[in-house]
DNA sequence: CGACTATTTGAAGGGACTCAAGGCGTGTGG
DNA sequence: CCACACGCCTTGAGTCCCTTCAAATAGTCG
């Protein structure tokens, strides 16, 4: 999941720092640099006109977001926590082509990248029942999650969560009580989440009946 | 939507024919061609392991799918009609920059076509409601229809719909019922659709109350 | 005409949404 | 250092929507 030393350029660049709820980009704005993620959780937010919001995925770091698919910008991108990362710029759409020049495979990895995200939440999404849809995320976020001691550092808020399962954050708290209580997973703080066991959480994500596991 | 034209040869090539059902690459295959679609609808298929089945896509025609991304497919394609469509060799990934150079703009264009489709499911299935998600996915697919006399043509099956949606067929036969009689839409025969009020089915999808419709 | 699939309808049950309110954690300012 | 304020998380209660199971009808293909 982590594409260390995916664009020669990175080590040599400078990273500027985001605070949490910062705009990197909006929807709609020109493509002019990709960001590439070196600490933190972004997430790509879509606004509706109604003023309904949706979180349509969670990039982390390895991953580079912004790609010029397009003169436009698809989604706006915001930091979801404090955030470390580089900016390169991006030759216009028109000239793609040289930008692809310098590197093609990397280019294609991290567009790879980014439409494996949001395949993910359609996948999450299509599951049945929350507990399915919950369990479904975790296993998507863990191998992205920093660990210290077989402890899981969930960094985004359950807010957050409840936008991108497309549920309320009331849903969200209870579902996670559920699977506590469950004995399938244990948050000892706020933000901390420890696997006790992954294959129930699987089979929970399956859809599984809660009773058989 | 339609970018026809959009590779030279598309012109000049034998289109093959497929029948609904028929499975034109699965998960996990090596990308040895790109599909670019004539005629018909294809469905792009998740399977997870437990046999419950999720379509993650529509493609219709002018969408070229089977992209190198990565050595593998990522998703079972599978005719949802009857199919009329053109084989394209591809380089293996490592030389993918080949295949760019010919046409990169070409390319990026049909990997951001690609994109947008996942994208959309995604928006559709994080909205509450049935009545919302069914409103979002008719929107969505209503420019990609072929139309006769303001009829369109709904091609796929109120199966694969309930697979694209999440839910259940019957779920989605009530809520195209509740749409009949709310009168937003008709459905004359069997597959064919008829809007009539754009409107609203755009409120419905906003998220609005259907009695302030 | 007959078999098969797709669509439609009914009824019952449970799960998720909403509204409302209380507890916890964090950070800020006096 | 403490008090306060604010946002985040948690919990409760009621309602409605969606799911599931079951069965009938319509449409399609041989």
């Amino acid at each position: 999941m982590n594409h260390q030393g995916g664009l020669a350029y990175r080590d040599t660049s400078i990273a500027d720092l985001a605070r949490a709820g910062e705009t990197l980009f909006a929807e709609g704005d020109p493509c002019r640099r990709t960001i590439d993620i070196r600490s933190g959780v972004v997430r790509a937010v879509n606004h509706s006109c109604e003023g309904h919001r949706q979180i349509m995925a969670f990039f982390f770091p390895g991953d580079v977001i912004g790609l010029p698919l397009s003169n436009e910008h698809r989604y706006t991108a915001e930091a979801a926590t404090s955030l470390l990362y580089s900016r390169h710029p991006v030759l216009p759409f028109g000239n793609a082509s040289v930008q692809t020049i310098s590197d093609p495979r990397g280019l294609l990895l991290h567009v790879w990248q980014e439409e494996k995200r949001f395949m993910t939440r359609g996948l999450i999404l299509g599951r049945v029942g929350m507990l399915a849809r919950m369990s479904a995320f975790l296993i998507s976020v863990i191998p992205a999650l920093h660990r210290s001691v077989g402890l899981f550092d969930l960094p985004m808020s359950q807010n957050d969560i409840a936008s991108y399962l497309g549920t309320s954050p009331e849903t969200v708290c209870r579902t996670l009580r559920q699977l506590r209580e469950m004995q399938v997973i244990a948050m000892p703080r706020r933000g901390r989440l420890a696997i006790i066991s992954s294959q129930a959480l699987e089979l929970l994500a399956e859809g599984v009946e809660p009773s058989a596991v």
